[in-house]
This record gives C-alpha cells, structure tokens and sequence, in this order.
DNA sequence: TTGACAGCGTTACATTTGTCAACTTAAAAT
DNA sequence: ATTTTAAGTTGACAAATGTAACGCTGTCAA
C-alpha cells in the first residue's frame, strides 16, 4: 500500500508541478477527488519528495555574512534572507521558528549538495534537532553512493523525524549513500551505564567512523524551560536549573557549554554520549542557527574554537552581530 | 538594473517558496506590491531560477520502458507518468506540446544531473529546440566546473532561447562549466558556402571538441509546415515539399533521414552543418522525444542505430509503442 | 518638444487552492 | 458481531492566486 501510495504521490506531482495541470485536472486524471490530491501534495513537499530549489548563486555574498565570518574566524558563513519578523506577537511565534528551521535547512541542504557532488566518498557526520531535520528534508537529486553519514551521538528514545537514527536514515536514502548511528541512548542513567554503553563492540566502531568524518553538521540548543531538550523529556527541571547554576547557556549534542564556549563542569556532560569539543575540534564543524532563541548558545559555540563554519538564518545573523563581544 | 532585479527575484522567491509566506506578506516586505511579486515569481519559475524537482527514484521502472528499450536495442529508457491527453480539441494542442516539452525536459535534466554528478569531467554535445530548452531551464543546483557543454549543430539566426547559442550558454552557467559551440549558420546557403564554412578555424575545432563528446543530447523534428525548422524559416515550403518526396520523414539537427533512419540523398543534407550520422554513431546519443507530432521521426531514428539513450514523454511513448514494428 | 512605449501601481474580478465539518466505507480491533 | 479507527468523499466556504483593465510616470528617439 505505501508503495503504491508513494507512486500515486509522484504521479500526482508530476501531474501538477511538471504538468502545470490544476488540481482538479490532476485529480481527474488519477481518479481522485480534489481534497485528497491537495492533500497527496503537502505531503509531497513536507516530506520532501518534491523540493524547490533556488539557484542562490545569483546573490553575492553580503556583508552581514562577512562581517560574522571574520569575527568568529571562520572558513565560511552563510546567512538566509532575514525574513524581518519583529513586529510579531507571541502565538506566532512556532510558525517564525518553523520558517527559520526550514530556511536554514534549505541553505545547509544546498550547501552539503555541493559538498557531496564534489567530493566523489565523503564522511559526513550529523547532530539532531528541527534544523538537521530539514536539512535532511531539502536534500534532493543527489546521487552520492560512496557517502557515508554517521551520526555523532547517541539516539533518543522517542521516534522523532529529528532522532538522529532518521536523520541518518533519511539522508542515506535521498543520496544513496550508508548510515550509521549509536545505537544507544543520547543520555545514559548514570556515568557508569554511559562506560558499558561505550565500550559495547559496535559502538566503538560507530564512534570510530564518526571521530574520521570528513565534516559534522551540529546545531545548537538553548538552555530554557522550551527547548527541545527539555520538552523531549531528556532532561528534568532540577536538572536544567543545576545545569545553570553551573554556568551553562546552551548545548550542542547534549555538550552543555557556558557562555564563553566551555563545557561546564556537570555530571550531565558526564552521561552524554556524544564527540566531545576534543573530539569536534580536529574536525571540520558546520554550525546551524535558525531562530533568534539560539544566539546566545551560537555565540558562546563560536568562541570554543570547535566551529569552522557557519550557516545561520538572516535575522539570528543580525541579531547576533549586534550583541556585545 | 538587471542584477538588481535578479535579486529581488531571489529575495521574493526565497519569502515565497522557502519561507512560506504569501505574496502579499512577500510584497509588504519587500515594498512591493502583490500583483508585482506574482509576476516575478512566475518569472522566477520560467526562467528557471526556482526549480522544482521531484525525486523519481521512488517508481521503478515502468513495463512500458523496458519494452521500448528492448525493442530498439537501447541502453536505457526513461518515459515521464502520461498525462493522457486524448479528448483534447484543436486549440489546446500548443499547450500539450509545452507540457510535453516541459516534462520530457525535467526528465532529461534529471538525468544530466545524475551524469554530471558521477562523473567528474564530462563533455556534452547538444542539438537545438523547445525540449533542450526545457532541459537547460531545469538543469539546477549542479556544480560541475569541469564540465564542457558543446553544441553538435550550427546557430539558427533568430536568436531564440532554444537557439544552440543559448542553450550551451544555459548549461554552462547553470553549472559553472564552459560552453562552446559553432559560430556558423545551421544550414548554410549552398554545398561551396559550407565547405568554406566548416574549413573555419575555429570551427574545425569546435566540431573536433564535439565529436569527442562523452554524451549527445539530441532531439527529432518532425517534417510538417508545424515544425519548428519549417516554422523559423529555416526551410521553405518548396524545400520541404521536395525532402519529402525524397523520402525525408524528419531530421535531427537539420539532418534529414527516411522511415528507415537513413540519411535521404537530398541537397539539403549536403548543407546542414552538424555531426552526420556516422559521427554520432561514434557517441553515445541519447535522444529526446516530446509530442506525438515526433513519434514517427521517432520511430525512424530509433532504427537508424545512432541512439543509445530515449527519454520520452509518457504519451508518446504509448503511441510509439503501438506503432507496428 | 512630443509622442510612443515600457514598467509599474491600483483596483477589480475570476479562478484556484486550502480547509473544515458531516457523512460513508473499509479495515482492524475487541 | 460489534465497536473503533483510519481514510476517503462530498459540499461548502474562506483565503490565496492569477489576470486584466486603466492610468501614471519616466525614457528614448524622432
């Protein structure tokens, strides 16, 4: 059924994006009714199967985007189109997010296309989150079967289209190429689970591949009561208010770090299971910011010296140039 | 002005496609107004500056295609879904032929991409037309700096954007490659006016590059007053009148060939500056077809032996199919 | 100078799309 | 056998989109 399902899904997507014909035409054609074909294409392009791709090599580089790479000393940043959102009210705010998520995602899909169209084998290794997500999302028409993607911490145990286990998954699939993950939890019970975690045989040879990635992609989390961290249950209350009283502002892979890109000295750091900053720094590491909560965690990140690369939504990027040194 | 106004484009297509919002958030934002960003975003799809592409790889390959490949002894075949255009009247026939024209022209540039990306350096020789046209449109997102895009015919003299001028132009700015092509008339005026044509310096050379392509993308014309070469002038009426009575059912780049994929012992053949048929057998020619208006040039030039390759809309390649051996 | 003309804003209107609630069916679960 | 669920259909409606008519303004060439 879910094959059949996906095929009617790409004739309807034929019919309509490449065939120009309405909807009602295309429903006609495939012997459904209007409702369900709209509704075969959201589907469509939420999950990826059909994508718009804008030839962003029309526009220079700008010089927010410079402005940002020299100070944080950095191969390289890009920046979205800043969307403006100021003036929004508080309800809107998931939806702002969601077009930061996304936009970011976009640039960081193009971005790791080029990466893997000219690099005949690539080890690409990926963090978790809505942005990843995306990215995973917009990755289209690239065939790479010598890539491999490992994820570089553990997984969660919710199901989430964000687990690093999809993420993995989903980005093998659209590019051919091999995914591996750990498979163990992101946050061991206590120190001592996270030693017999680690020394299991295929998480050694997980950890291996991911320490000889040819490039990451992290993200980073806020440290708030709305986080996904904290909303996915990976963490307590208590234990988000001991992580501040420890200096935290953020995290990246379940890494709490302060706000000068330190990794605090909490128990928590001691369970996560995950490349440490050691580990990330002898590698190339692209940073993904979208939403204006995360330029706090994304400034101290960039001062810890882990970050080469930058990708950041266009108003986060202004924003971030205007806080402080 | 221009540049400006590319992007603008780009700005208002990535509020539009990426961001999600309407065009008339898009317009306040951009200090336009709605009826304005409507414009330009059609413009941006036409022009092909936002692509949509759908990942194909979910449908396996139909019967249909296996049947067309075996039949004429092809590497491969690619059909696009039919759209099942039977019912309909006269008038809408210009519209069918630009949605064939479209779909046949995803297709092949899917296909491009896939070439471009897999192999690092690569030299494609390209015919004329509507379907090329289409191709270059949606050839995007592909880096391929090594590649070299050489058109295997001479230039018409309207400079329409399916002149081989334009195309090979296209392709090498969509993929950062170089394009190069024949600075010659397509049909010169007389057999002596050609051979001091083609004795050109750098026509010798060009043509040297082309006939060391890795790949042709070439496409058929069928032999009626509706043809694109009857309809640009670039034959009489009389002319066409006496190919036919030789026996001519359509050409290829201005080559003329009989039902059986024969070149026709005509004057004209004698003028056509393009790779001839036993150039091309050389290469491997993968040869697009998109309206049943070309299926019995088709046909014809599946049985030449010139072609390894068919990528042809679903439609056509039902009738093609149906056609008797 | 002036008149043709292209580009754009404004407004209005037709079409298309997204969405919802109520109803039907078919399969899955109990 | 009956209840639940999931999925689809239908009809209706609001929102978004595509188009066209008209007028303003600046540019360019006669």
């Amino acid at each position: 059924m879910s094959e059949d399902d996906d095929a009617l899904m790409v004739r309807a997507a034929w019919f309509y994006y490449v065939g120009g014909l309405n909807q009602e035409m295309t429903a006609a054609r495939l012997g459904l009714t209007r409702a369900r074909v709209n509704k075969m294409l959201a589907e469509a392009r939420e999950s990826g199967l059909v994508s718009i791709s804008i030839d962003h090599r029309r526009v220079g580089v700008l010089p927010l985007e410079d402005r940002l790479r020299t100070r944080f000393g950095l191969d390289f940043c890009i920046s979205t189109p800043a969307f403006g959102f100021h003036d929004t009210s508080k309800q809107d705010s998931e939806v702002r997010k969601q077009i930061a998520f996304r936009a970011v995602g976009v640039a960081a899909a193009n971005h790791l296309k080029t990466l893997l169209s000219e690099n005949d084998s690539l080890t690409v290794g990926t963090g978790w989150g809505r942005t990843i997500e995306q990215m995973t999302l917009h990755l289209a028409g690239v065939r790479a079967p010598h890539a491999r993607f490992i994820s570089i911490m553990g997984s969660l145990t919710a199901n989430n289209a964000y687990n690093p286990f999809e993420v993995v998954h989903s980005l093998a699939r659209r590019t051919g190429g091999e995914g591996y993950f750990l498979p163990v939890p992101f946050i061991a019970d206590s120190v001592d689970d996270k030693k017999v975690l680690i020394s299991q045989r295929s998480v050694v040879k997980a950890l291996e591949i991911a320490r000889s990635a040819s490039v990451c992609f992290i993200s980073a989390g806020e440290l708030t009561e709305e986080s996904l961290l904290r909303r996915q249950g990976m963490i307590s209350g208590t234990e988000l208010e001991s992580l501040r009283q420890a200096g935290a502002v953020g995290d990246t892979n379940g890494i709490f770090f302060d706000s000068e890109g330190r990794q605090v000295d909490h128990e928590l750091n001691e369970r996560t299971i995950a490349l440490g900053f050691e580990e990330l720094k002898a590698l190339p590491v692209l940073l993904l910011i979208a939403g204006l909560e995360k330029i706090q965690a994304a400034r101290a990140l960039l001062r810890s010296g882990v970050v080469n690369g930058l990708i950041i939504d266009g108003d986060a990027a202004e924003a971030l140039a205007a806080l402080g040194e």
